[in-house]
DNA sequence: TTAGACTTGTCAATATTTGACAAATATAAA
DNA sequence: TTTATATTTGTCAAATATTGACAAGTCTAA
């Protein structure tokens, strides 16, 4: 789990004995732009996160946890954001959750 | 803190007793836009969060902890993402740092 | 050396974001 | 009410960013 995303994949796709050309096939995906992902040179884009649970034969949850937390964990480190801003999201995304709730509510009425 | 970014700088705005315009001319933004970000229809751009912690007198990486877990949150709840991420983020920019600590010493011999 | 795997650079096509403006609506003072 | 100002909403072209694709390069193992 401390590796990035595209470390991920490569040892993903070399445990399965996949070449890039291959996996790319699977994903829909250029070899050469495959690895690039994988060398943190571009990003996974993230309509392939459900081709690619179903390729590797992960769980979808778990796979955009990791995507997601790459995506972050870039983000802080590229603006030198303190990881204070981790636990505020949190925070941030009760408040979205329950805003959404009462939303729900009024238009019940 | 619990508040969504658009709404903080609208509490900002107003408690300075300063309309859109005024504002929006501070952070050289069309107050129509500035509006749209206050209400969540847009976002804030990053490129402006400088002037906004001068205009505001705030702490520029306070600022910068508001606007990323804003960010965060949003992506988070767009994609019904598990906020496991959040903490995984957090191993991965200790990752990242450390891989550029390495990095550093590389470049040095 | 040759074939296949991987990497890198580039660029047009596509998608997204932004700035700008007009027009509609809300608010509040005269 | 009318009027002035503030705010909201819709739209769209321009600016930016991302993507897909391909060529040409390097690396590696037989």
């Amino acid at each position: 789990m401390k590796q990035s995303f595209g470390e991920y994949i490569r040892k993903l796709r070399t445990e399965m004995g996949f070449t890039l050309t291959q996996l790319g096939a699977k994903l829909d995906l250029d070899s050469a732009n495959l690895s690039k992902i994988e060398n943190g040179k571009r990003d996974f884009d993230e309509k392939r996160l459900k081709k690619m649970a179903e390729v590797f034969n992960l769980n979808f949850d778990e796979l955009k946890t990791e995507f997601f937390s790459d995506l972050f964990a870039k983000k802080i480190y590229e603006s030198n954001c303190s990881t204070d801003a981790l636990s505020v999201a949190e925070e941030k995304v009760k408040y979205l959750k329950q805003i959404n709730v009462k939303q729900e509510k009024l238009n019940l009425k």
